[in-house]
RNA sequence: GCCCGAGUGGGGUAGCUUGGACAUCCUAGAAGCCUGCGGAGCUUCAGACCUGGGUUCGAAUCCCAGCUCGGGCGCCA
């Protein structure tokens, strides 16, 4: 059974269109349909194309078509010059649509389960510090089309992949044995200072990064020791607070242990795809469109060691095994790199290669983010200073409230306000961070929506007891009518994030959501409501507050049912 | 220098894949609404497709060039 009340009416103006074609003596194939603007139906069809082979201008083209039979779904077929437009039978779309969504409840919009699994790999920093507004994109990007996918019917499992073999947890260790911190080792590392102790220093961080790379196991126990106390320290709490935590955490060294590494790197060489340099193999990438100083894409030292590259390729050979989609989350950075992991599993004979979704990074109005300069915005710093703002908003707001509740509600409305600012915007559109911006609670804000759902959970409160018999016919306001299609669109839109993986449109469906639900409210009393005009709009209150529960969880934002 | 993205009202942003009907919405600004179900609300006004070519009956959308901003161009990750 399909949850998407649209479904029905889409299909009976295609069999309209066919059958009108059809007297024209046009072959459809695939109609396609575009958005009318408001006001003017529910779908149009343009007639431009069918101009030249009719030889008739296509506004004398839309007439003719618009003649065409009508089925009980489409309640109107008019020309309105080139095109032809359809408009649903309000009666029959209000009751598919709020039987679809009472029928669902808060699972609304899900479709059934389709048994596709998902790999989605998301934030997958470098255990060393927190994370900073820049790199908590990722995260949020990523868990929220996690959501959308397992709405949309698939099985996910997101993972983090902890690069415990890198040169900044060899660092780590090494600080760690020292009894130093980080930026004492990362200082004697990179600084070209030649006294004995930093010569000593880089001669020992080399000896962990070999001996790891080598596969020399006690090393590796000691390496993911150090990156698990380091992501239970700065990344795991700010990723579990704000709710998106990845399902599992992927350590690099396994697949060196393993030996996939290895292979990886054997079948790549036999493949002939692959130059050495110096006993160093690598994959030119200048064939795939890469170009610049050098294409190399290397994947081991000249002494045999692995580089990052290799153990990438073999954690997606890995990956391709446990599923029929990998997704990738990452940042514009690693778009070379991702390239030639592509290239790399295309020449191992993999045919998956990850769909991977770029985000570029968040500046401040300063400029770069930088740790080293001071001048960075962390990911947890935000999180606490919206939590705070929220706080003072509820002790305004809500004086009679328990100071418990207040801070369960402020918790609430500040994660869900950082979530939302950052996912509403297309990934691949860069940012300048702004705190008035990123702490903003009106309009289009994840309070605002909070807040709509609040209303609607507050008048149910009052109504008592819905009826379950209503007439929704008697639901025929402008405002009721376009609620009830906004809420008809939610199935296909989950559909459509979760195939284009385009997070930031659940963020603007939530909204306008809300905005319809606002905008009926001021025009349509329910409470007072004379007679059965009551219960048809408790119905209708009754699946907005499903409908935008739904919308709010995928966005992983709270409900908040008071605030 | 070469390669990859992005440029939409004062600020931000949707639409770009698949070219079409008055370019979406938020914010800041101006003016209003409220003895009604919670004002984190609602209404109205004003304001934008980087520049120049091209393709097309038609371009924010496709192509070319330029400019601006991000990113990449390590035997780092």
């Amino acid at each position: 059974m399909t949850h998407d009340p649209l479904i029905q009416f889409r299909s009976a103006a295609e069999r309209v269109m066919a059958q009108a074609l059809g007297k024209l003596g046009v072959e459809s194939g695939q109609i396609a349909f575009d958005d009318p603007p408001e006001g003017m139906g529910d779908l149009a069809f343009p007639c431009f194309a069918l101009s030249k082979s009719l030889r008739r201008g296509p506004a004398q083209i839309a007439q003719e078509l618009a003649a065409a039979g009508k089925t009980p779904e489409i309640a109107s077929v008019k020309a309105a010059g080139p095109y032809v437009n359809f408009t649903f039978d309000d009666k029959l779309l209000t009751k598919a649509t709020l039987e679809a969504v009472l029928r669902n409840g808060a699972a609304y919009g899900s479709h059934p389960r389709s048994g596709k699994r998902v790999l989605l790999e998301h934030t997958s920093a470098n255990p060393t510090d927190r994370l900073h507004v820049g790199r908590g994109r990722n995260p949020i990007i990523g868990d929220t089309l996690a959501r959308a996918l397992r709405m949309s019917g698939c099985d996910v499992d997101t993972q983090y992949y902890l690069d415990d073999m890198g040169r900044q947890a060899a660092m780590r260790l090494m600080a760690e044995r020292h009894g130093k911190t980080y930026q004492w080792a990362a200082g004697l590392v990179e600084a070209e200072r030649q006294d004995p102790e930093a010569v000593e220093r880089r001669a020992e961080l080399d000896a962990i990064v070999k001996g790891a790379e080598r596969g020399d196991t006690a090393l590796i126990a000691e390496l993911q020791a150090i990156c698990k106390k380091v992501m239970e320290e700065n990344i795991s709490p700010v990723l579990r607070l704000i709710s998106a935590e990845p399902d599992t955490y992927v350590s690099e060294s396994k697949f060196v242990v393993d030996g996939s590494v290895g292979r990886a790197v054997d079948g790549l060489r036999a493949s002939g795809k692959c130059g050495e340099d110096d006993g160093a193999l690598f994959i030119d990438l200048a064939p795939f469109g890469v170009s610049g100083r050098t294409s190399r894409f290397f994947l081991t030292r000249g002494d045999g060691t692995s580089l990052y590259p290799a153990r990438d390729v073999a954690y997606h050979v890995w990956k391709n095994g446990q599923c029929d989609r990998a997704i990738n989350i990452l940042g514009e950075d690693h778009k070379t790199e991702s390239r030639g992991v592509e290239v790399a599993l295309r020449a191992l004979g993999q045919e998956n290669v990850p769909d991977v979704l770029f985000y570029s990074f968040v500046s401040l109005p300063e400029g770069k983010m930088s740790a080293r300069k001071g001048r960075v915005v962390y990911l947890d710093d935000l999180v606490e200073e919206a939590i705070d703002l929220a706080k003072e908003e509820v002790a305004k707001r809500r004086p009679e409230l328990g100071e418990e509740r207040r801070a369960d509600i402020a918790k609430a409305v500040g994660v869900a306000a950082v979530r939302y600012n950052i996912v509403r915007t297309q990934p691949e559109k860069q940012m300048v961070f702004k705190w008035e911006e990123a702490l903003n609670f009106e309009g289009n804000s994840a309070p605002f929506i909070q807040y709509a759902h609040a209303r609607a959970c507050s008048i149910l409160a009052k109504a008592g007891n819905i009826p379950s018999n209503y007439n929704p016919s008697l639901l025929a306001h402008e405002m009721e009518l376009r609620l009830v299609r906004r809420l008809a669109a939610f199935p296909s839109l989950i559909a459509k994030c979760a195939r284009d993986m385009t997070p930031h449109l659940l963020a603007s469906y939530a909204f306008l959501l809300a905005s319809d639900f606002n905008q009926f409210y001021r025009d349509c009393p329910v409470l007072v409501a004379e007679g059965d005009a009551r219960g048809a709009r408790l119905a209708l209150v009754q699946a907005s507050r499903l409908a935008l529960r739904s919308a709010l969880n995928v966005l992983a934002i709270e409900p908040l049912e008071e605030m």
